[in-house]
DNA sequence: GCAAGGTC
């Protein structure tokens, strides 16, 4: 056997250094093998991966969309290749040689199949190694030793399941995304996608849509009247009913009771304490901080949840959080709180909480949340103090959320006094049923809801609820929940107070919201779709193929029709049964009561019954799907042909209007450079088309009707600068030989066109085509600074926060061709900014001068540049 | 170029 050293493998990097430090006693020493990080101490070597290093995929012959039917790929084999060849190569040389390997990837079932990847990776360079597996859920001195000293195999059959799921995944998903985007034609940067988690994602905003399209709004009446005590502020006080059941209920469904109601509150003069109750509530403090719960608090701070995600992953690569991508909300036994807590209290920013918490005469015990996982501890401060200079805002933000959660998860229950008080409105004597016509029998009519009883009592029911905080408890460490108090004033029972302020407000029942991004994936967690590290992702895939718009995503055309259609033919695909069926049979893999074959078989068994009837409506389908996505771009019809004006994109990447007629009709409108247009319901009324919105993050803005904007832009006259250098008032040479001569007196203008763009150019265009650019963004200022040289104004730019010179335009111009002709030579390997200009003083100005340039010449023009650089440059430059 | 899952 082999004698060489020990190999560790764990799932990440930061993971193997920490893995390296605790069982090396900090002694181990890091070395390069092919950009990756290799701890070595006393005869053990410890290498992270970086997640899947190998990854699922058709074989090549596969690849062309059009030369392969979809149908196809139910069958296809499905291989694995390496994908980041620079570890796996790494991680086959380190295996050659190694006596022993212990895979020390996460724990849990994906961290099982990149340990089986890795094991795999190893026995094809070294049969015989002996390889043992070590669990541990939180990187810590007694996990990782524990579980070192115990040493375990791997479990294939977990790592099973996994790879059924991968292979599901892709066959599904990649032939059903084929078979969309080839019947709508949709093909490159446009494809049309469905998958497992995506699929009854998009379904899930979907529905919420249609839910919202299909609301029928109801009017009802509240009613409301101000109640005081005789020395003392007004406190709000509503009215209430109970209903049949015996429930409160405060919304009047019918008219004619609000208006019986309204009129016999406006008859009281005071009101009577009937009822007073008082209770304490406790307000329990959060629980720890797994992915969901973090994105969540982190969205109410106005971060999407890719954004939160991006910075909780820079500051766990910081080193100042735990890893952020867990299902945990149990903290590990082994975290000692007061030692963490008073650790971030050496920040000034802690230092009074921290010291607060730890005063407190009683133990430490954080909450608990209700998942408990294996596979990372919940997200929280590691106790490395960040200096608030060392991160952006934003970051900075969100590290103290972390903190003051974690603060929080160990502060003190919050306990409120609740103070209940019911009163009866007086001065009406009668029953209010005798005094409304028709009253008694619009009850009889109506169903539940309506008021089973509006004068038991002789009068109306006004109800008020206070809240008094007595304990803030760890409201004093975290200040993201509210914890606003209500006032109501002691008051006894048979007491009399003034009422005054009477209001009865008509109101309508409102359509579901939409969700948000954080309640989307609290969704997508309950329903099991998708995992703590892809459900931001998932989100930010429905945006880039253009299924959803703004925020909260909203869905597009196309996305009502995939999800039609999938719901027609392919059911599963949107339906989160896919995902509860994977779950169970991977399950069974897992518990070695199913094979994968079985499971893979049956799952591609389905599959082709799904393209059974898919295959005969692909017209139909890819009609529909096409439809759809004409209606997202379409704004109206087209003022010269009647066709429908569409947004295009140009081949630059650029936005625009364009007729469907084109190229019969070559009508276009130019919208703004910046930003991703998004089409709004709104229409103009003069033109008849959709306003647009420029989405373009926190710069974006609605740009309105592209024909309104493009009309406004040609009235705008060109404003004249200056005379013309070619073609004006004492030109050397006029241009054009058609005997037209100097006092033709062309002038220099700025000259708005039509596509958005400005330019100087010469008033006698197109006889004279002299222009100079000028910037796509900001508003152009014409100074009272002149250039000498070109008797022109400066110019100065507006945009941004700072306007800044652009000068006088041919002097600009001048600079910026310099610039240009600078950089052709930094297009060579080895030449770069201050090379080239060391090399145009010399006066070589481009390549092809570089390249018939003598080089012992050169070298002894330019400092610091060899002949044999030169050679170099030269060689290269060909 | 397809999925979903790791990680950066």
């Amino acid at each position: 056997m082999s004698r060489g050293p020990e190999l560790i493998i764990t799932e990440k990097d930061n993971a193997a250094r920490r893995i390296a430090d605790i069982l090396s006693g900090e002694s181990a020493a890091a070395d390069r093998m092919n950009d990756v990080n290799v701890y070595e101490w006393g005869g053990k070597r410890c290498i992270g991966l970086s997640g899947h290093v190998v990854g699922v995929d058709f074989p090549a012959e596969y690849n062309d969309w059009r030369d392969v039917e979809p149908v196809e790929l139910i069958d296809a084999p499905v291989t694995k290749t390496p994908t980041q060849e620079g570890i796996v190569a790494a991680l086959r040389r380190l295996a050659r040689n190694a006596s022993r390997v212990v895979i020390a990837t996460d724990y849990d079932r994906e961290g099982e199949l990149i340990g089986k990847e890795a094991y795999e990776l190893v026995r094809e360079v070294n049969e015989d190694v002996p390889v043992d597996r070590v669990r541990f859920s939180s990187i810590t001195e007694n996990e990782v030793q524990e579980a070192f000293a115990n040493p375990d195999d791997l479990d294939f059959e977990l790592a099973a399941a996994g790879e059924a799921r991968q292979t599901i995944d892709l066959t599904w998903g990649a032939a059903l995304t084929r078979f969309l985007s080839l019947s709508a034609r949709q093909l490159g940067d446009d494809f049309i996608s469905v998958g497992r988690v995506q699929g009854p994602t998009l379904k899930l905003i979907v529905d919420r849509e249609r839910e919202i399209q299909a609301f029928d709004p109801e009017s009802y009446w509240e009613l409301t009247g101000e109640l005081a005590k005789s020395s003392g502020d007004p406190f709000e006080a509503r009215y209430f009913y109970l209903n049949d059941e015996g429930n409160e209920r405060e919304r009047v469904w019918d008219e004619a009771v609000a208006d019986t109601l309204t009129e016999a509150l406006a008859a009281a003069d005071g009101a009577t304490v009937d009822d007073v109750t008082r209770r304490t509530q406790t307000d329990d403090p959060p629980t720890p901080f797994n992915t969901t719960a973090f994105i969540r608090a982190a969205g109410s701070l106005g971060y999407s949840a890719q954004r939160a995600m991006s910075l909780a992953e820079d500051l766990y690569t910081a080193g100042y959080v735990t890893y952020p991508r867990t299902d945990n909300t149990v903290y590990p036994e082994d975290l000692e709180p007061e030692e963490l807590i008073a650790d971030l209290g050496d920040s000034p920013t802690f230092g009074e909480d921290a010291a607060s918490l730890l005063d407190e005469d009683r133990d430490i015990e954080p909450t608990e949340g209700d998942e408990e996982t294996t596979d990372h501890p919940p997200i929280h401060p590691t106790g490395e103090l960040p200096a608030a200079a060392d991160l952006s805002d934003d970051e900075w933000e969100v590290y103290e959320l972390i903190v003051r959660r974690f603060f929080a998860t160990c502060a003190d229950p919050a306990t409120w006094e609740r103070l209940r008080v019911v009163a009866l409105a007086n001065g009406e004597a009668t029953p209010i049923a005798e005094r409304a016509d028709g009253l008694a029998a619009l009850r009889d009519a109506e169903d539940a809801a309506k008021p089973a009883d509006l004068t038991a009592d002789g009068g109306l029911r006004l109800k008020a609820n206070g809240k008094r905080l007595l304990e803030a408890g760890y409201h004093e460490v975290y200040p993201y929940r509210s914890s606003d108090e209500r006032i109501v004033p002691d008051v006894e029972v048979g007491e009399t107070l003034a009422l005054s302020g009477r209001t009865t407000e008509a109101k309508e029942t409102q359509p579901p919201r939409r969700y948000g991004q954080s309640r989307l994936i609290e969704e997508m967690e309950k329903r099991q779709l998708g995992t703590k590290a892809t459900r931001h992702r998932t989100i930010e895939k429905l945006y880039d193929r253009n299924y959803v718009e703004s925020d909260p995503p909203r869905p597009t055309r196309l996305a009502e029709a995939v999800v039609e259609a999938a719901e027609e033919f392919a059911d599963r695909i949107v339906s989160e049964e896919m995902t509860a069926q994977l779950e169970e049979d991977m399950a069974a893999i897992a518990a070695g009561e199913k094979a994968y074959d079985e499971v893979t078989e049956a799952s591609r068994e389905l599959l082709s019954r799904v393209f059974d009837d898919l295959t005969d409506s692909r017209e139909a389908v890819g009609d529909h799907l096409q439809t759809s996505l004409k209606a997202d771009k379409t704004l109206g019809p087209c003022p010269e042909c009647g066709s429908d004006l569409l947004v295009r994109k140009s081949r630059q990447g650029s936005y625009f209007v364009g007729c469907d007629g084109y190229p019969d009709c070559e009508y276009t409108l130019p919208l703004p450079s910046t930003g991703k247009p998004l089409l709004l319901d709104e229409t103009c009324e003069e033109h008849d088309l959709r306003h647009v919105k420029m989405l373009a993050g926190r710069k974006t803005f609605v740009h309105g009707c592209p024909q309104c904007k493009a009309d406004e832009a040609d009235e705008q006259e060109d404003e004249v600068i200056g005379v013309c250098p070619d073609c004006g008032e004492g030109a050397a040479s006029p241009r054009d030989g058609d005997g037209e001569t100097a006092d033709a007196g062309g002038e220099l203008a700025i000259k708005r066109l039509r596509s958005g763009s400005r330019l100087v150019g010469c008033t006698r265009y197109p006889d004279c085509d002299y222009s100079l650019p000028l910037p796509r963004r900001g508003e152009i200022e014409v100074t009272d600074e002149r250039c000498e040289e070109h008797d022109l104004p400066h110019l100065r730019i507006h945009s941004g926060d700072e306007p800044w010179e652009l000068g006088c335009p041919i002097c600009n111009y001048r600079e910026f061709t310099a610039r240009q002709e600078g950089s052709e030579l930094q297009a060579v390997e080895g030449i770069g900014e201050k090379t080239a200009a060391k090399l145009k003083n010399a006066g070589v100005d481009g390549v092809d001068e570089l390249k018939s340039a003598d080089p012992d010449d050169l070298a002894a023009d330019v400092d610091g540049v060899g002949a044999d650089t030169v050679r170099d440059w030269q060689a290269k430059a060909d």
